[in-house]
RNA sequence: GGUGGAAUGGCCGAGAGGCGAGGCAAGGGACUGCAAAUCCCUCUACACGGGUUCAAAUCCCGUUUCCACCUCCA
C-alpha cells in the first residue's frame, strides 16, 4: 500500500509525509474573517482541508483540526458601522452563517473552533515573549512591531527579497524602525473596541492571533498549516515570522488551496451575490455543491461556472442513484470500502480527480452487474463506491445529507400513490393500450417524478432539475 | 519592477520522457411497445518556435497570451 506524500509550499515539492508524533497529527486552518457571507471560494479551502482531515483519518491518524475565525478586524469595525449594530454581534451574525455554510456542504467542524477574541490574554504573552527576545518593539504610540530584517527566515515562504517589496503607500513611518515592519498590536482608536496591555490599550493586529492560538493548541510545532493562496504573504509569512522569533518551531508544512475563478479571474465580491453559497444552494444541493468543490485538485484553480456546476451535479446523481438502487437489489445499504486505486491517488497529494476516475471505473462495473444481475459484483462496485465517497465527504448516506424523502409518513404515503398509479399502468401494458399507459407515465413525469422500467420492474425517483445555463 | 501559477480534444478536467485518466456533449449500436436508465463503439488533444533523445504533452532554451501575490483576501 502506497503511503501519504504531500505537497510543500515551503520546499515546493512534494514528500512523504511523517506527523511529529506517531499517529497524531496536528493541522492549523485559516478561517474566515466573519464580516460577510460566505461566497464558494471560502468553502472551497474549508471542503478541501475537510477532504485533507477525513483522509488522514482514514489512514489512522488522530487529527487535531484547528479552524479559526477573525471576529476582530479593520473591515468587521467597518461593516458594524454601515449595518447598525455593535462589532460583536456583526461578528457573531456572519460567524453564523459560515457555520451554517459549512454545515450545508458536510465540512466536519473542527476540533477546536477558537476566536481572535477569545485569546488576547495569549497574544500579550506572544508579545512580551518577542520583546524580550529582541525581535519585537513598542515604540511608545501603543503599537507593537516585529522587527523583520532581523529575521533570516522572513520571506522564505514567498521566496521574495524584502528589498524588492513595494513599500505600503499609506503607511505611517514615524514610529517604525523599518517600514516593512509589520504591527503586531494596533494602538486604540476613538470608538474602537480595546483591550488593555503594558504598551497601552489597543486591538490585535490580524497576523498575531494566528500565532498565538496556533501555539496553544497545537504546541510550538505542529504537522500542518494551510489557507487559501492568497494568505502565503503577508498573512503566512508574518505568521512564521512571529512564531520563529519566539523560538517555536511552527508549522513542517504548508499547504495552499487554489481559488475559485469566474471568468478567468479570482473570485471577490465584485461578482456579486450569485456565488454566495446560500444562493448556489437554490440550485443544487449542498452535498452536490461539495462534489463539484472538491472534485478539482486543491492546487489547481477551479474555473467556476453554473453550467459546470450543474453538469457535476448531474454526474454525482448518476453515482448517486447507483447506490440507491444497489440497496433497492441488495436490501441493505453499502459498506465502505477503499479500493486500490483510490487509495493510491489520494496518497498522492490527493489527486481527487484521478481518483474520481477509479469511482467511475468502479460504477461502470456496477450498473452492468445491475443489468446481469449478479449481486456480488453490484456489492462490491457499492462498497467501493460508498467508500471513496465517504472520504470526500459525499456520503449520501451520510445522515448530513439524509433528506426528507426517507421513510416518513408522507413520503410512504406518496409512495403508495406512485406504486398504484404504475400498477394501472403496467396492466395497460400487459394489454397493450400504450397510450394509456404513456399518459400515466406522461402525467407522472408532468409531477416532476421519473419513471424507469428496470429489469427489476418499474422504479420511480424525483427529478431534480439544475438551473443550467447562464454565464 | 520582484515572486509565483496557468495554456491539453466541442466543453470540463487529470497526467508528466514510450503504452491517449475520467467526465460531459455529439454520432452510431444494444436493450425497450416507445421512452427513461444502463451498457458497447466512435470522435486520437496537449499555446507557439527551436533543441536534447531511439522516443517529448512531459526535459532544455526562447516567445506569446492569461491569472495571481507584493494593500484586505480562502
Amino acid at each position: 500500500m502506497s503511503s501519504l506524500h504531500l505537497y510543500d509550499t515551503q520546499s515546493r515539492t512534494t514528500s512523504l509525509f511523517t506527523p511529529i508524533k506517531e499517529g497524531e497529527v496536528g493541522i492549523y486552518l485559516c478561517g474566515a474573517t466573519v464580516q460577510a457571507p460566505p461566497h464558494i471560494g471560502h468553502v472551497r479551502s474549508g471542503v478541501n482541508f475537510d477532504i485533507l482531515r477525513r483522509w488522514l483519518t482514514k489512514s489512522g491518524y488522530n487529527v487535531t483540526f484547528i479552524r479559526n475565525v477573525t471576529d476582530i478586524d479593520d473591515k468587521i469595525l467597518h461593516k458594524a458601522i454601515h449595518e447598525e449594530m455593535p462589532w460583536w454581534a456583526l461578528a457573531m451574525k456572519y460567524e453564523r452563517v459560515f457555520a451554517d455554510a459549512y454545515a450545508a456542504l458536510n465540512v466536519l467542524p473542527p476540533t477546536y473552533e477558537p476566536r481572535a477574541t477569545g485569546h488576547i490574554t495569549q497574544m500579550i504573552e506572544l508579545m512580551q515573549l518577542l520583546i524580550e527576545r529582541g525581535a519585537a518593539y513598542a515604540p511608545g504610540n501603543g503599537d507593537v512591531y516585529l522587527e523583520v530584517r532581523k529575521l533570516e527566515s522572513y520571506l522564505t515562504l514567498s521566496r521574495q527579497k524584502l528589498d524588492d517589496l513595494q513599500p505600503a503607500a499609506d503607511a505611517d513611518e514615524t514610529y517604525k524602525k523599518d517600514p516593512r515592519d509589520f504591527a503586531l498590536w494596533k494602538a486604540a482608536k476613538p470608538g474602537d473596541p480595546s483591550w488593555p496591555t503594558p504598551w497601552g490599550a489597543g486591538r490585535p493586529g490580524w497576523h498575531l492571533e494566528c500565532s498565538a492560538m496556533a501555539h496553544q493548541y497545537l504546541g510550538e510545532s505542529f504537522d500542518i498549516h494551510g489557507g487559501g493562496l492568497d494568505l502565503i504573504f503577508p498573512h503566512h509569512e508574518n505568521e512564521i515570522a512571529q512564531s520563529e522569533a519566539a523560538g517555536y518551531g511552527f508549522a513542517k508544512r504548508w499547504l495552499h488551496n487554489a481559488w475559485v475563478t469566474a471568468s478567468g479571474e479570482k473570485m471577490s465580491k465584485s461578482l456579486g451575490n450569485s456565488l454566495q453559497v446560500h444562493e448556489l444552494l437554490k440550485t443544487v444541493r449542498g452535498i452536490e455543491l461539495r462534489w463539484y468543490l472538491g472534485s478539482a485538485h486543491y492546487r489547481s484553480m477551479l474555473e467556476f461556472s453554473h453550467d459546470a456546476l450543474a453538469e457535476s451535479a448531474t454526474a454525482f446523481r448518476r453515482i448517486e442513484s447507483f447506490l440507491h438502487r444497489s440497496v433497492e437489489i441488495l436490501g441493505t445499504e453499502p459498506t465502505p470500502v477503499l479500493g486500490s486505486a483510490f487509495i493510491d491517488a489520494m496518497n498522492d497529494d490527493l489527486a481527487v480527480p484521478t481518483a474520481l476516475a477509479s469511482i467511475s471505473e468502479a460504477l461502470r462495473i456496477g450498473n452492468s452487474a445491475i443489468t446481469s444481475g449478479d449481486k456480488a459484483v453490484i456489492a462490491t462496485s457499492a462498497n467501493e463506491i460508498r467508500g471513496a465517497l465517504e472520504v470526500l465527504g459525499c456520503d449520501p448516506f451520510d445522515p448530513t445529507f439524509a433528506s426528507a424523502s426517507t421513510n416518513d409518513d408522507i413520503t410512504a404515503a406518496l409512495d403508495g400513490t406512485i406504486k398504484m398509479a404504475l400498477a394501472l399502468r403496467e396492466a395497460a401494458r400487459v394489454r397493450k393500450d400504450f397510450e394509456s399507459s404513456d399518459a400515466i407515465r406522461d402525467g407522472l413525469t408532468a409531477l416532476g417524478i421519473v419513471i424507469e422500467d428496470t429489469a427489476q420492474g418499474p422504479r420511480w425517483s424525483i427529478s431534480r432539475k439544475t438551473e443550467g445555463s447562464g454565464s
